[in-house]
DNA sequence: TTGTAAGCGTTATCAA
DNA sequence: TTGATAACGCTTACAA
């Protein structure tokens, strides 16, 4: 089967190719005639442009492309809704790249910004730490979607929409505490994790502390780095670790609500039960929280708004309005049933 | 800040632009010497070259794109990572394109074909009811990947890797029968479903025939189209619906997993167990069933075989070893704590 | 081992 | 309102 080009449509309709690129196009100096004729010939024949001598040729686009992560974090489901119906509401087209765990997000976003003449780039997942001068690489205006960063970093040379994972992080143990749990274990990051992960410990550790609660290092589980991250997998192996050591602990805080099913699962197996016996709470509000049996307490994060005011960023970045801005959202404490004061 | 081309690049090191596409490419005639030399003045001026115009002049390019309808869904989760894993081994490179609910996924096939130069196509998710003139104005080799379909269709038109929807479905509602349950609710997708949906309602109704119960219209629940498909959410919906309507029963088929975590969900809320109260199985074998509480009783897919045998037909294809094929996987009754015998 | 030059399929410029 | 024609940035004969 041949491929048939512009020129081929050209040629059926008797007319120039420039003509032809004017129908496609929706451009006004055409004659309404010929063009719903081309447009005709164009349908039997089933022609379609070819992209990448469009975008080749093309100076911009309108599009926003959205770089996720880890696409399989339940978390982003709903935030990338939110980004199509949003982007698409300003008439632009939207374009989601996965990049694959070690692959550079920067990098990515450089090859995909020259090969579809990007307007705007959102980046979602991983921890992000790259140099200043990497990041002037990019040309085009982007915005980190609840990618929490450790404030060292000087935010000028980005902007960010999220939530304030330490300050969250405080609230949820401050519930547990003051529902008088003492000796509560965390689930946490790898301490390489810069970001989020860092973060939410640090949150611990200073509710910890405002509590006069000394931090037990026995009580810190670091997630697995063998099985993928923030995973119900992974709270489930390290949990059954943690019961299995004997320790004691009448609260598990997983940094994430998918850990905490994993923890919920790894207490039932030993024949434990939650509340009764171990307070669970997560973070991030996910759906199935909601759903699990007992249903998880839980940080809930605005994941509609935060998804929505990255798109209001962009667009502003992009029409120049602002310049580089951090937007913090407050996340919400919701209370269920995986945990009980004693 | 300007782009650079590969005639900048060309310029800076002294020597022609087809020297600079040499390094580039790997191409075996070029000196190392000034191979090293060129690729040290690329990276020094963060070169990248333009896909765009490498695609528009390559013939063809090692790349297998998988296209797919609903990515929000997990249980194409497991699956994109072997893709990932067998496109890479064969050297080729993986491409993940999502395709909207409302777009026609071989409009995008057919695009895409053209601007990647693609090798091959796997189609993941959808009901796919295409005529086949619409079929071959694809002219690169695709599999469909679990999606049954109605076997009215002329399997010549394509290639697939499934499970037998239909008689896997049968087996678990066969296996509730045996259980001792008569009463047996389903919650099945809406009529114009012509896949999976249907196939797996076909197998539910075969297995009450062969057990000499009779139909009840009234314990068939129809998923809400105005909430997502197959999801929690649905589900949960759908049975709150049941549940009020006082019909007598004592076992719930969900056609999916997540529409039985939602089912249970809407039975703990009216006070009710799983499984003293009511039995509930669902389908597909996701993680999250084992982590449930109570585990759910489903048929597990055997996902990593699928997908593993979804990219040995590609290739099969492309390489010209076989025509169309259709390969059927057995799936697995896993019984676990949410249904118990009458 | 290297370089020149001809496309790949579009869109944009400019003249008709 | 139309149509040649020149790019866009790259790969690849072909020639050197």
């Amino acid at each position: 089967m041949k491929r048939i080009t512009i020129t081929d449509v050209a040629k059926m309709c008797g007319v120039g190719v420039t003509t032809v690129s004017r129908a496609i196009n929706n451009h006004p100096d055409i004659n309404e005639e010929t063009k719903s004729m081309i447009m005709q010939v164009i349908k039997d024949n089933h022609y379609i442009p070819n992209n990448s001598a469009r975008n080749l040729k093309r100076a911009d686009s309108k599009t926003i492309a959205v770089l996720i992560k880890g696409i399989t974090n339940p978390f982003f489901n709903q935030m990338i809704k939110v980004f199509e119906e949003e982007i698409q509401r300003k008439k632009y087209s939207f374009f989601l790249q996965r990049v694959d765990e070690n692959q550079d997000e920067i990098d990515v976003a450089i090859e995909l910004e020259k090969e579809k003449r990007l307007k705007g780039i959102v980046f979602l997942g991983g921890y992000f730490s790259h140099s200043k001068e990497k990041l002037t690489q990019l040309s085009v205006p982007f915005v980190l979607s609840t990618i929490g960063m450790a404030t060292e970093f000087t935010p000028s040379d980005y902007s960010s929409v999220s939530v304030d994972d330490l300050k969250e992080s405080y609230k949820i143990v401050d519930y547990l505490c003051n529902q008088g749990h003492k000796k509560i274990a965390i689930i946490a990051a790898p301490m390489d994790d810069v970001s989020i992960g860092k973060l939410r410990y640090d949150g611990y550790k200073k509710a910890l502390e405002d509590h006069g609660i000394d931090l037990d290092l026995q009580l810190v589980r670091i997630m697995k780095d063998d099985i993928e991250s923030y995973t119900m997998e992974n709270g489930y192996v390290v949990t059954k670790e943690l019961l299995a050591s004997k320790e004691d602990c009448t609260a598990i805080y997983a940094i994430s609500d998918s850990l905490a099913i994993g923890a919920c699962k790894a207490i039932f197996e030993t024949g434990k039960k939650v509340p009764e016996d171990y307070s669970v709470a997560g973070f991030d509000g996910l759906d199935i929280g909601f759903y699990y049996n007992p249903s998880i307490t839980t940080m809930r994060q605005p994941v509609k708004e935060i998804a929505e005011e990255t798109i209001k960023v962009l667009f502003d970045l992009i029409n120049k309005k602002i310049s580089h801005t951090h937007k913090i959202f407050p996340a919400e404490l919701v209370v269920r049933d995986s945990t009980k004061s004693l």
